[in-house]
RNA sequence: GCCCGCGUGGUGGAAUGGUAGACACAGGAGACUUAAAAUCUCCAGGCCCUCGGGCCGUGCCGGUUCGAGUCCGGCCGCGGGCACCA
């Protein structure tokens, strides 16, 4: 082999690593454990650049983990259920299960050649009875310990497919699916306790120091913890068992701007109405219409019913407000019910103005007038005001200190009293679906819902379902519901809901440590695994994902799945960006524009013709694009199939150029639409399998880690794929020239043996702090020192081994070549980490740049140990120091050793 | 509406408060070659220049500092998260 081939010796260290075994994780009390996981995939069918990128950061993790001495578990599995299989099923009559399975194979194969560093006997789907049935029994578990309960809730139901939706499944109010109307129903459905945690799952995010401020943040924000006041209203003339309207607020100190009360159309007192009276009904059935989804409630009119009812404010007995059933306001925060407080609240203004209530300000401004009255509306932010009037004659001050001040007056005046509120809500995990976890009780006409035994698991999915009819199939199938009652033994029916996905992904890491455990963990092997030292994955995964592990961790800790010290399972957590490539729009001929030509005149009519209805874009897979730069500079494209004509004739820019312009004038030119997620509508995606067959694995791994931060996200480009191979291929072929050099040694060996070891310590470093673009960055220069350094044989076969080393997280399965080219002692991947000698840190001599007023006006070169006051004599003699001064003093002169020095005049 | 983050060459991006633009892409010049590919060498922030160098420059304005891309305050722009949450 005179030549990189990436084919050739990837194969070949796979096999290597296979036989070796050394990604094998087992317990061993000699070293110290790391646990380094990425976030699982979906099995969608084929792998794409954003797993090669995620699993490529975590690879480099764990090959350097092991290379610094650590006991590495680095596992893989797939999170199986969900509803594409059913989706699958439904379009192509095939079975979830297949479908599943069928990708699960394609993407194996697709991921083996990366040459991970996975322990592959670990391996689980999520869909496996093994894994699911250890589900149930964490059900069974939780439910025991009251983890887990059942109550009514309301939810989007679709009645065409007679489904649940969630609320991104729910488009203008319609089922996304069938496009039906958005009923919302009330069913009983499994909640898991985890609003119960709320203090807890926040309290604990300030422990989690190597997790992104950003996602703490996130989750901080959506367990939403407000401090408010709960009071009463009570009413005149209430209804038996309805004397008060108890409400929640955060702002106590606008109490005095109340003028009315709103309850939410599920409230208890409206419910009550609406059974009396029939102008209510029809006002809350319209008002629950409503879509839950974001356009939706952007959209949506606040509209009111005048109950007739009226309450009395606590400050003021004959002060009377009218209660109005308002669509706004949801039952499930706070109370249900509000007062409204129009002076100080958009929407209270809003609905004050068309109802034409009173707008009372209760502000005094710190300086200049407020006019509340005002259009449009301005909220007066509280740190801008100073008092609040909370009843005549008492003032009290506003802003947080201020709500405090409230609770404590309305407390003392026997008004209600401070409560902390969470806007974290139960986890509702019932799904009317097939493809999922069931959920392991038995309904029982006498004994009621009944939990499964424990011997009866796994509770397995039936395999002889249909997918033709809308609805959940367990809940049409024949025979599969049927059973007796645990309890009774009298004849039962199972329950035929699944469980969230989200179940499935929120304790994998936890069975890792013991996949084959006939309990869903094994305590010995989650005392040594747990925690995952570095978790890996994508952001869009900050809030539920995470908060759900959190406190699955909790749950299995209290029933005896996890020891104490995986409270919080994730000690570090990285989120790496996405891979993006550009968008080729083809565009279409411009007949209907009437215009031909170029200038401002047809851009405009282009646009226009661009973004009307009619036109559907159209695009071109990137392997179908030629991208050339034209004579201005300028990023253009080609269809491929216009240049391949030409093949056999070289083709230079220009001939590029014509054909575009021809193209152009013809209106079908590519369009370079920049940098978007890779998505297989817009064809800007790039098949990783077809890079490795171009490039190799090393290839695609160093380019994704190469040119962006990993927390950013990654252009992918063809420019930059071959750049990246032409590297690799020109560490190989370096690494063979030295293989057969003769060269003697020489003075230049101490030169570059110290490259090498700043080197070491430049990675080392870069690779520590999750720097992997800057690591590579410093790979390239010291490639590049090498190729050009004189130094001998023996000291560039150490550089070069060294090189190897250094790689070796990134471009494994090269490292491992030039390192048995080189003569290393057995295989790269368990070599030690190389250790930089600090002494060869230091240079003999540094070259100082010397300012003057701060600007940088000349350079020293001095011994790397001269005194600082030697260091002043030499700058202070400087042409450039001396012209400066023009015989008079220095003011000041700072010298920074090794850095800098600065000559104040 | 509330909360958060980010603005550096043509591009992706480097830079513990200490030489801004490492490294790479795209670009330019050249060597080798019949030619191409491959490879190698060199140039490259902007504006001036007497070829020594000079001036400007990290979104804008101000501040702290001997020294600011980095710290502080205020704008502008872009991106993200949450959201009829009372």
């Amino acid at each position: 082999m005179s030549r990189y081939s990436a084919a050739e010796i990837e194969a070949k260290w796979q096999q290597a690593w296979d036989t070796a075994g050394i990604f094998r994780a087992r317990r061993d009390a000699t070293r110290p454990k790391y646990y380094v996981l990425e976030m699982f995939p979906y099995p969608s069918g084929r792998i794409h650049m954003g797993h090669v990128r995620n699993y490529t950061m975590g690879d480099v993790v764990a090959r350097y983990k092991i290379a610094t001495g650590h006991n590495v578990l680095h596992p893989m599995g797939w999170d199986a259920f969900g509803m594409p299989a059913e989706n699958a099923a439904m379009a192509s009559g095939g079975h979830p299960k297949d479908w599943t399975y069928a990708n699960i194979e394609t993407m194996r194969a697709q991921m083996k050649p990366l040459g991970l560093s996975i322990d592959w006997s670990r391996e689980f789907a999520t869909c496996d009875p093994e894994y699911y049935g250890q589900q149930q029994a964490l059900f069974l578990d939780f439910l025991d310990h009251g983890l887990v309960y059942r109550k009514n809730a309301v939810v989007n139901w679709d009645p065409v497919d007679m489904t649940v939706l969630a609320n991104e499944q729910v488009i203008d109010g319609k089922g996304w699916r069938s496009g039906a109307d958005v009923e919302r129903r009330e069913l009983t459905q499994w909640f898991f306790r985890i609003s119960d945690f709320a203090e807890e799952l926040l309290g604990a995010l300030d422990t989690l120091d190597n997790w992104p401020a950003k996602v703490r943040l996130m989750q901080e924000n959506w367990i939403g913890k407000s401090r408010g006041l709960q009071f009463a209203f009570g009413l005149i003339d209430g209804l038996e068992g309805h004397d008060r309207i108890e409400v929640y607020t955060t702002r106590p100190d606008t109490l005095m701007g109340a003028s009315f009360i709103g309850i939410s159309p599920d409230h208890p007192l409206a419910k009550r109405l609406e059974a009396e009276c029939a102008d209510v009904a029809a006002f809350c059935a319209e008002a629950r219409k409503g879509g839950t989804t974001a356009e939706a409630i952007e959209k949506a009119e606040k509209l009111g019913f005048d109950t007739g009812l009226r309450v009395r404010h606590p400050f003021d007995t004959a002060w009377e407000l009218p209660v109005y059933i308002a669509n706004f306001i949801l039952m499930d925060y706070g109370t249900g019910a509000i007062f409204g407080c129009p002076g100080h609240d958009q929407r209270d203004h809003d609905f004050a103005r068309k109802y034409d209530l009173p707008i009372i300000d209760t502000f005094l401004p710190l300086e200049g007038a407020h006019d509340i009255h005002a259009t449009p509306y301005v909220p007066l932010k509280s740190e801008r005001v100073r008092y609040t009037r909370l009843v005549a004659g008492e003032e009290i001050q506003t802003g947080e200190a201020g709500v405090e001040t409230a609770i404590d007056f309305c407390e003392a005046k026997g008004v209600g009293q401070g409560v902390t509120k969470f806007r974290l809500r139960d986890w509702g995990l019932s799904r009317q679906r097939y493809w999922g976890c069931p959920i392991p009780v038995v309904h029982c006409d006498t004994c009621g819902v009944v939990p499964e035994r424990k011997e009866n698991l796994p509770i397995r999915l039936p395999e002889d379902v249909s997918f033709d009819a809308p609805g959940n199939p367990l809940d049409r199938h024949p025979t599969w519901a049927a059973c007796t009652c645990p309890r009774c033994g009298a004849p039962a029916r199972r329950e035929t809901d699944t469980m969230d996905t989200f179940v499935d992904s929120s304790w994998y890491y936890a069975r890792f440590t013991a996949p084959h455990a006939a309990t869903p963990t094994d305590m010995a092997e989650a005392e040594y695994w747990m925690n995952v030292d570095q978790y890996i994955g994508g952001i869009e995964h900050a809030i539920l994902h995470l908060l759900y592990s959190r406190f699955f961790a909790r749950a299995m800790q209290i029933t005896g799945h996890l020891p104490a010290k995986a409270i919080e399972p994730f000690d570090a957590l990285f989120t790496q960006g996405m891979v993006t490539h550009s968008i080729y729009e083809l565009t279409h001929n411009q007949v209907d524009t009437g215009i031909a030509g170029s200038g401002p005149e047809a851009d405009t009519k282009f646009e226009e013709y661009r973004r009307s209805e009619t036109r559907l874009p159209t695009y071109l897979f990137p392997e179908d694009v030629i991208e050339f730069t034209d004579s201005f500079g300028e990023k253009k494209a080609l269809k491929r199939s216009l240049v391949e004509t030409n093949e056999g004739i070289s083709i230079n820019t220009q001939m590029l150029e014509s054909a575009w312009l021809r193209e152009f004038e013809a209106g079908t030119e590519v369009r370079i639409i920049p940098s978007a997620k890779m998505s297989k509508s817009k064809k800007n995606v790039v098949d990783p399998s077809t890079i490795i067959a171009q490039y190799g694995a090393d290839t695609a791994r160093w380019f994704v880690l190469s040119d962006s931060p990993p927390e950013r996200d990654v252009e992918w480009t063809a420019a930059g794929a071959e750049a990246a191979h032409r590297h690799l291929s020109r560490v190989w072929r370096l690494a063979s020239e030295i293989a057969q050099s003769d060269a003697p040694a020489n003075p230049e060996d101490e030169t570059l043996l110290r490259e090498m070891h700043k080197c070491i310590d430049d990675v080392t470093k870069g690779i520590d702090s999750f720097g992997f673009n800057a690591a590579i960055a410093r790979l390239y220069a010291f490639t590049n020192t090498l190729a050009k350094s004189q130094a001998g044989q023996a000291a560039k076969s150490t550089a070069a081994r060294t090189l190897a080393q250094l790689m070796s997280p990134m471009t494994p399965h090269l490292a491992e070549d030039v390192w048995s080219m080189l003569g290393g002692e057995n295989l790269v991947t368990i070599a030690p980490w190389p250790v930089a000698d600090p002494q060869m840190l230091i240079d003999e001599t540094v070259i100082l740049p010397i300012q003057i007023n701060g600007k940088r006006r000349a350079e020293i070169s001095v011994p790397a140990d001269l005194p600082e006051s030697e260091v002043e004599k030499i700058a202070l003699a400087h042409d450039a120091v001396v012209k400066a001064l023009d015989g008079a003093q220095p003011r000041k002169i700072i010298v920074v050793p090794g850095r800098i020095v600065n000559v104040v005049l």
